[in-house]
DNA sequence: CATATTATTGAATAATATTCAATTATTTAT
DNA sequence: ATAAATAATTGAATATTATTCAATAATATG
């Protein structure tokens, strides 16, 4: 058997999705061309970025997500986004931020068990640049990406 | 005229979108039926929550981003997921989780600017149970929900 | 107030998802 | 090891949905 399931995760974790017109023109009861233009705007405006799916994490060997807080070193404090745009490419990572505060970075990090996230640590995080990690593992998610998992 | 992108906004942000069988197909060169047997195996199976849009957030009036690191009192600590349950129901929190270390729950919250965040941590967190907040305000967003943003 | 631009909409068409039935692959029970 | 049952793959037919187009209405601009 192909295992596709993969693949289909990869490519719908940031795409392949598209808006359900009809639906949405009748949940708000307007004609399907009103609400057709009115997306199609808002995707040229660049207002909306992609479409995508939401994952139960666990159900995709991504059972374990902690926040990494990140302090740099000297040189990288004065420009924390080149490193910030390196990190980007790895797809363990859901978010990144710039941060005011105790902390400069702000990464929110999902792998598959505790041992993959020290691995993640230490190959990826434990780099020129960054000098301390603290951090906050979660025990329980309640909501995601807006929506609500219970 | 109508403004119906806030409605459109809030339709997208976590529901109204379907995955894009073809284009899968596609991309992964097999037969568009084999793809919509596996989706909806995923979608059965709860794998996948939901499919939804992406947006810019500065275009929606969510500029303001800031996590915001809690403290519970001693009452709530031993069952977060109560207030946890309760904050999930707001527009502004993105995510919820419980967790360890110093801090009991973390939140991600946007709002349209720093005068908004400060209402809603004034009448929204400051409440019953919650004892003390770390706010870590983003100053760039490199990437969210798995979507790079450059 | 006249003109240009933008937004709305119904009807026609194009594109895509879904169903169905047949086949193939895999798992399970004996 | 083999038969039977179950699950996965797929092409062809159908159903559903998105998109285009042209006409009209609303709003903005000079």
């Amino acid at each position: 058997m192909k295992d596709i399931r993969p693949k289909l995760v990869k490519l719908l974790k940031e795409n392949y999705c598209t808006p359900q017109i009809l639906k949405i023109a009748k949940n708000l009861k307007e004609p399907s061309t009103t609400i057709h233009y009115n997306i199609k705007k808002l995707e040229e405006e660049k207002v909306i970025k992609t479409y995508k799916a939401v994952f139960d994490y666990k159900k995709i060997d991504e059972g374990f997500c902690s926040y990494a807080l990140i302090n740099l070193s000297s040189e990288e404090y004065v420009n924390p986004e080149k490193i910030a745009m390196d990190l980007s490419k790895y797809p363990e990572i859901e978010s990144i931020d710039i941060c005011t505060g105790d902390w400069e970075l702000v990464l929110k990090i999902r792998t598959k068990d505790q041992d993959e996230y020290y691995n993640f640590i230490k190959n990826v995080l434990s780099r020129k640049g960054i000098v301390k990690i603290k951090s906050l593992t979660s025990l329980k998610q309640l909501k995601t990406e807006f929506v609500k998992l219970f």
